[in-house]
DNA sequence: CGCACAAGTCAACATCCGTTGACAAGAAAT
DNA sequence: ATTTCTTGTCAACGGATGTTGACTTGTGCG
């Protein structure tokens, strides 16, 4: 019986990798369970179907600490992009976004686990759902900059170039002070 | 033969509506058709291959008028965010880039077609390739955020607050004089 | 009219992919 | 050792999709 959940984890790992890098309807479930060693029979078995296992690759995906104050919010989150490619393994959280987002199979489960995961925090911690929507979405354009669409303007991440240009577009979209 | 370039611009002009907006992978041939009227064989036809069809909507696609200096940039660029609703049909080169550009089949040239015609521009009018690189962060974000993940924090569009959030943030990233 | 060519339709093929149920190997229990 | 439950594999089905070739309809020209 424990053997069982050492595979149903590896399942799980191979997957977050695969789907969340890559999208959920690019990958087909075959590979996943080439990734994994096991055969694609088991992924049926052990979470009913590709759906299910998607879902089972969110659990606490979007859980974000508890932020004291904005500098801390800003420090975190540079911490999260110049630590996120040195491992590699795992994709951030901004990329299962930008690739699933919009998939019409599970375009609203990102989209609500998101939502309820993280506006909620931010908009209590930066005082409106303004200020919290432009940080947001800064953050999304950033990643989408460099790793989706790969302009040559963003400085190659870790380096002190890239520190510099994400936190002046974090501070500016807090310096927001909207309706 | 005028019969036969009509039909091949509604195919073309379906085809833009529903791959720009919902991504190369996630739209059918057939419902292309179906929206053009005619039957799925005339896109081999007309254009050879999906692939075909694809990189015939991106004809002057990224095309950018030349703008003077920063200001009617982001006026423009306003204006793009505050139109492109109106009419409702055309899915605006954000969209195209956001559904398309880490889709496996046309990512690539997606990010080509992009960086040839609208990159140079850009940086040549904003003197540096990091301040390009940010300007089109913010505005890929902005757009993911509203149109994707649909951020409540962000105003509707056309209201003034909405060109209240997209202004600053445009002026944010223009604002930034890094290395 | 009759013919030739353009424009369009239809059915079928090949492939991919998620899913399923029957079956095999291996460990645990009696 | 035999049985039973767990873990895993295999082949096949059914649906969707891009692509192809044969066929039909329509139109202009002699």
């Amino acid at each position: 019986m424990n053997k069982a959940l050492a595979t149903r984890d590896r399942l799980l790992t191979e997957a977050r990798r695969l789907l969340w890098s890559r999208g959920y309807s690019n990958v087909p479930l075959r590979e996943i369970a080439q990734g994994a060693g096991v055969d694609v029979a088991l992924i049926a078995r052990y979470f009913g179907s590709k759906l299910g296992l998607f879902e089972a690759t969110l659990e606490n995906a979007f859980a974000v600490p508890d932020l004291p104050d904005e500098d801390t919010l800003i420090e975190t989150v540079l911490r999260m992009f110049v630590e996120a490619p040195r491992d590699g393994n795992t994709p951030s959280v901004l990329q299962l976004i930008q690739t699933n987002a919009n998939d019409p199979d599970v375009g609203d489960i990102v989209r609500r686990a998101q939502a309820e995961a993280m506006q909620d925090k931010l908009e209590a911690l930066l005082g409106s759902p303004a200020r919290a929507a432009l940080f947001m979405s800064v953050l999304l354009g950033f990643g989408v900059g460099e790793k989706t669409l790969k302009l040559k303007g963003i400085a190659s991440p870790g380096s002190p170039a890239f520190e510099a240009q994400l936190r002046h577009l974090m501070t500016s979209a807090l310096s927001y002070k909207g309706p």
